[in-house]
DNA sequence: GAGCCGCTGGCAGGTTGCTGCCACCGGTCC
DNA sequence: GGACCGGTGGCAGCAACCTGCCAGCGGCTC
């Protein structure tokens, strides 16, 4: 299926699902994504990412993958496991002091799509082929790249943010309980507890309990 | 097996060796002992220690027993643990912050065995059965007793001595390494490798690792 | 209701960690 | 030499921990 584009018309789409189902092909068949935004509400579209990353796993070469946030996107425990999680999957995550207006995707450097702000609950994305505005764009975006921070180090001096039940898991395990202790006094499965060990574990960067124990006192996360 | 003694006769043992053919029944056959010390070294004799507390199992009840040392029985990896496997096994042992000029030991305050200094390398313990001699030595022990404090106290605010191994150690589970590995990286056998955790984890006062991981980084032993 | 989604918890099969037991080795003392 | 002692390392059995898989459940949308 070939469509014939005008270069110089913009097509906005309104709201994920449509973006998704015009766009999304140019995500998974692609040799460059880059994106920017504040924080990781913005695809709210249920599943999508997963999808998303599941394909990254069945194409040779994956595509290379630059993500752009704001701190805002480590606010929580659970948006910044998943950072952690695609920088682990290889795609390269930085963050931007700056807080980022717009979202911002590039496709091979080719496309743009800008997301304008909700109309109605509903928002608009722009997609942009127009190859001087598209050059302009994402000229701009390398700029803010080299000017932000790797999520590694970004992360490293600073303590992530842990849910409460979190910080109570910290606190047993720091109480030298076994699993299966902590899991009954905190009235869930083993199961469940190991998971949410492994998921503290992740945004800790330990490898093992013993350096978890360490990390968290470091972080002042224990007493 | 009946023998008459004459309590205004002090006896005069020359050696450990002496000292445990002629009062070692002592020890097992009490109901409290206590002694002071000044280290762990006092009681050279090889084995013995160990075969007194194999005994005190298989006595029921056991003796309630006393120690009383001055800090330097903690300045070393080996004693410190020594002390503390003696406590969890039971036994009351304070640190007193005088240093202790005398070794004395006291059996069911009736008996009080004083040593001396070392005459030609083989030191002199004087056994005392003197009613009112025995009486002011068990006063005076009680009252040292009384201002000296509990081990687990003395130890809750500072951190072990341990030897460069165990430091080293220390790093290896810091880093993240699995036993094999380290034990690799070190030359011993993963038999011995996990002794020293163990015995790490013991100084440590740790049920788990991950709250090893904690006191360790407490105790300023990581970074 | 049907379908989808995220979360949960059981299960199974794995790895890692823990420890008692024992044989072995080098050193020391008689 | 022989006996003993402390330390080591292999082994075995167990406890603890880790994870992929899947069925089930409540919530949500259509």
């Amino acid at each position: 299926m070939v469509m014939s584009v005008d270069l110089d018309r913009n097509v906005v789409l309104r709201g994920e699902v449509e973006l998704v189902e015009r766009a999304g092909r140019l995500f998974s068949a692609c040799e460059e994504f880059a994106c920017a935004a504040t924080d990781l509400k913005t695809w709210a579209l249920p599943g999508f990412r997963d999808r998303l990353v599941a394909e990254r796993h069945r194409i040779d070469p994956p595509p290379a993958a630059f993500k752009l946030y704001s701190p805002a996107a480590l606010a929580d425990e659970e948006s910044e496991r998943h950072l952690v999680e695609l920088a682990r999957a290889g795609l390269r995550v930085r963050i931007c002091p700056a807080p980022i207006p717009h979202e911002t995707i590039l496709v091979d450097r080719r496309v743009a799509i800008l997301a304008g702000p909700a109309a109605g609950g509903v928002r608009e994305y722009t997609v942009v082929r127009s190859p001087s505005v598209v050059k302009g764009v994402v000229s701009l975006y390398w700029a803010t790249w080299e000017t932000a921070v790797e999520l590694a180090e970004y992360r490293r001096d600073r303590p992530p943010a842990l849910s409460r039940e979190s910080r109570r898991i910290l606190g047993l395990l720091g109480g030298g309980l076994k699993d299966e202790a902590a899991a009954r006094r905190l009235g869930m499965s083993l199961r469940t507890y190991r998971r949410r060990v492994a998921e503290i574990l992740t945004l800790l960067d330990a490898d093992t309990r013993f350096q978890a124990g360490i990390r968290a006192h470091e972080f002042g996360l224990i007493g």
